[in-house]
DNA sequence: GAATACGATGTAAAGGATTACATTGGTGGG
DNA sequence: CCCACCAATGTAATCCTTTACATCGTATTC
């Protein structure tokens, strides 16, 4: 592997000189430049990034963290923050966590030995060894969080108002005459999973069906919800309010599996709009998050952040919008 | 930050010495270690990965490169990856290509910069600027194919039988008594498409159905499926084979559209077994690949080189299996 | 008790790039 | 014709760690 050494050899200037070509090539005669950039290409040669993150302190990398790769939700966040990555020259290192809190210290590590420049992390819980860092830095800490927002991390944001998307559902639920809901949440440690529920029981407060509602707990996987619904069905409920679209599926799934039908018997709503929602069967009424976008705008606060421009905002909050497919329906009538 | 320097400072002992507490604490006095691990802790040193990449030109990673993140069919091809990487002491790189061979391109890069240190890769393509390194290096160059297998690319690959399982699927709907069978294909410059298209064709020569094979292009998405699927219904098609379970959805959809039944009209086979085929509506029947042991068994066949234990075999074929659920039925008698 | 061996630790040289500062040569102004 | 200045380039320190080799002291062996 050529050096800059070899380069500069070959081309009969110094190091110093095939740096700049390399890195600010404004500052060098247009021959020296045409001359060593033959070299370069001749010799095949690529900067040792070892060796220049060594130097500058700067790795050109964002660390981004999911929980859960498999989920497709979390697609479309990361392809959203690849793009703002390569548009402000960083690359992105992709760490899924499995929800694994050592995993997701592992991979803390990467920022505290400056493999990586800062983080976004897409989960709900920031890596114990990372809260004294956010302690002493406090606002410049290169760490940012998407999907959820915990106030009590301290650290900037984005998201949608999960409290309002969920009231959404149940508003759009009750249009259609249902009264007898079930709602099959998240893991109440999971903030987003909470600010559902508290948008969840505001609305059904405003039409008085707040005790009427049929709570089930999921862990928003297809399986959890499947369970979770084949008892929120024997309970007689008409319609279910899935806190995300995999448990959705997983509920109409058990629908069909007590052998009635969505909508007919039981409409089914899900949450994130995932990109395959609207192939299900029936297709899946949901309320759709801009993915991509929480993806690039985390990613720019913690460019604006590695840059030491100071943002106006630490929380930036999307617009979510309710999707009307063919998953719910009007209530059937009471025999 | 402290350095290495700071800690042999305060532990009143060399760098050398604090190097070895950390790497080979078996070299080291145990008193001196416990003294440096005292320092180490109350500093909170972490080595810095640049200097020891550029000392050891051993960057202990790996990277993975996915043609497309939101299929979940990668998601457990990356986790098991993940999981070998893990056990052999390498962290992964996760790239989205997004089957842009730019973007190819650019995750090739690190590894000639040596930001990593081999390089797993799951489409069909090689990318152009790593061509001339398999070509230099042959069998020794860290560079593995996964899911894919094309002899002419020259490194070894992880797959399954594509022919034979697709053999299999077309097996399946004949056994059932389908005779107008519909393929939904992927890109045929895909080689994965290639060998399940061959295998479909072998099949149904062996029962004469050849020339009555109804055949479409899609892309492995929903969409496309979901469209060409349209266009064999009413070409009168009692079943589809699909390339991919998510065409498969998109296909089923489809049939509900058309205003059939699945699989009382049409009988829908995938491939892939994703993990929510089994909630699809109707659980669907699929050829299920191994995808844990597929990363698992690349990123080993990468290890393997990077050791320079050269493995006995350089493609690994594994065993495919039919999951019959309930999208296949019997074809349905002719009126 | 001397010689040997070995365990523990230190010294210092890489590893490859960037960049502050120094040097050189040429241009334009007075 | 000289000086000041600037563009172009070179010199060399620096980033932090690892590790070959050197050193030292103690235990083992005859």
């Amino acid at each position: 592997m050529a050096t800059i050494i070899d380069v500069a050899a070959a081309a009969g200037v110094s190091t110093a000189t095939v740096s700049r070509v390399l890195s600010q090539p404004g500052r060098v005669a247009e021959a020296t430049r045409a001359r060593v950039m033959e070299v370069v290409e001749a010799l095949d040669y690529r900067p040792n990034v070892a060796a220049r993150t060594l130097r500058t302190l700067r790795a050109a990398k964002i660390l981004l963290t999911v929980p859960d790769i498999s989920n497709p939700f979390f697609a479309s966040v990361i392809r959203g923050a690849e793009e703002a990555a390569r548009d402000a020259g960083y690359a992105v290192v992709l760490g899924d966590t499995r929800h694994d809190p050592e995993v997701e210290d592992q991979y803390a590590e990467m920022l505290s030995r400056r493999e990586v420049d800062g983080l976004v992390f897409l989960g709900h819980r920031l890596p114990a060894s990372l809260e004294a860092l956010v302690a002493r830095e406090g606002a410049s800490a290169p760490i940012v969080n998407g999907c959820e927002y915990s106030p009590e991390i301290g650290v900037p944001s984005v998201h949608i108002d999960n409290a309002a998307g969920s009231a959404d559902a149940i508003e759009h639920l009750v249009e259609l005459g249902h009264r007898e809901i079930g709602i099959i949440t998240g893991p109440p440690i999971s903030p987003i999973s909470r600010d559902r529920l508290a948008g969840v029981l505001r609305a059904a407060d405003r039409h008085g069906l707040k005790d009427r509602l049929h709570l089930r707990e999921g862990d928003y996987g297809a399986d959890s919800a499947h369970r979770a619904a084949r008892a929120l069905i024997a309970e007689g409920v008409t319609a279910l309010f899935c806190f995300s679209d995999e448990m959705a599926l997983g509920a109409i799934s058990a629908v069909g599996a007590a052998g009635l039908s969505c909508p007919g018997d039981v409409s089914v709503i899900g949450f994130d709009d995932l990109p395959l929602a609207r192939f299900f069967h029936p297709a899946l009424t949901t309320i759709a998050q801009p993915k991509g976008m929480i993806g690039r705008r985390a990613v720019e606060l913690l460019v604006g952040i590695l840059r030491g421009t100071e943002p106006a905002e630490r929380q930036v909050t999307l617009a979510h919008e309710l999707i009307r497919r063919a998953s719910t329906g009007p209530a059937p009538n009471p025999q």
